[in-house]
DNA sequence: GTAAACCGACTGTCTGGTCGGTTTTTCATA
DNA sequence: TATGAAAAACCGACCAGACAGTCGGTTTAC
């Protein structure tokens, strides 16, 4: 029987934290259940109560990050009220202050490069992704019965939207020195409301 | 004294083709030297005189397959006349036939996660990027200079016009069933000539 | 003969998982 | 409330496999 009710809950997720720290800063390559025991403040039999391999521990780690940031962009859209204004609230995502982001993008490298190879990271790229199109095609719908847009394909026209802003973030995350936050910041502006001119009622 | 001339280019290409096919394959963290020797028919020792280190075996794979897709998609741009037809030339990134591109893809998602922990690979990225951008930002002053163009700055634009095939290659790669070929061809048309609007001489 | 090219057994290190043991908590019972 | 058995939580030494790099020796080319 648990001795505290809630224990298990907050060991994973201490261990969860501890583990998503680590590796957003060394590259899950890098990265050793040792690692990840200190920075939890455990032991390896202690961590092992809880998580039986590495590669659980890891997967677990992906998904509840992704979940976190998802309920994140969630909230900060639902902020906005025009839909074409929450097409265009991500600009958060260009913001290295926020702790959140540079944890965020390490772990997206490596997710992408894991499910090159792991059908489990592929899925979990998958529903990463998805979270983003429904969000986005929600605002896309508001904005079809707003009549503020019209003929459009709510679920490409969302993902292609998202991809904009992937495109546009990976290259101002990895090589800042030739892109500017500005220059992220214009681009992304000027790709979605282009690619969303035609669809627009008054333009 | 060298056996023969070129034995050493010979070998060395031979080798770096070996690990480019593995690391595709199996993703750069579950790849051995004994992989990569077995696959390029030398032993350890052999190998070893070639290429001190693994570290710099994968180094100079990365950077000898970027140059070498650079050189593809320079060819295929110069096959096109029209600046407008050039920005879009890019379509053959959407062929999973293309053997280059089944070890490409893989490749960029793997060089992206050691570029978020490790200078080197920031580098290597940062320089495949530039080859990119350089291309496009000459069919960008091509069309200024012809006149189609107007008042755009050539290599923001470039930037902005090669995130966005990044970003839509990405999903199409790794979430094939959520993102079919039609729709990656239609999406980075449609944001491609959405961005590309506004700059238009004739609309 | 000599140097480059190549071989493959060996070594030292790293690391994930195991497992016997210890501490802590719970709870039934007196 | 005291007690003690049982279960949960936790520890860390240990093991076995994997792997990069080495090195003495062999083959090949000139």
């Amino acid at each position: 029987m648990p001795a505290i009710p809630e224990l298990e809950a907050i060991r994973k997720t201490q261990i969860l934290d501890a583990a998503l720290q680590t590796i957003a800063a060394n590259g899950h390559a890098n990265v050793t259940m040792d690692d990840i025991c200190k920075a939890a403040g455990l032991s390896k039999g202690g961590l092992a109560h809880y998580f039986k391999s590495k590669n659980d521990l890891f997967k677990a780690a992906f998904k509840a990050f992704f979940d976190r940031i998802f309920h994140r962009s969630q909230e900060t859209m639902q902020a906005v009220d025009d839909p074409m204004g929450q097409l265009l609230s991500f600009d958060w995502l260009y913001n290295l202050d926020d702790p959140d982001l540079n944890i965020g993008y390490p772990l997206l490298f490596d997710v992408m490069s894991l499910a090159a190879h792991d059908e489990d990271y592929r899925r979990i790229f998958h529903d990463w992704i998805d979270n983003w199109v429904v969000l986005l095609e929600g605002a896309l719908r508001k904005g079809l019965a707003k009549g503020h847009f019209k003929q459009l394909n709510p679920e490409a026209t969302a993902r292609t939207i998202s991809a904009i802003y992937q495109g546009t973030a990976t290259r101002w995350y990895l090589d800042p020195e030739s892109h500017t936050t500005d220059w992220a910041l214009t681009s992304f502006r000027q790709a979605i409301e282009g690619l969303m001119r035609p669809y627009l009622t008054q333009p």
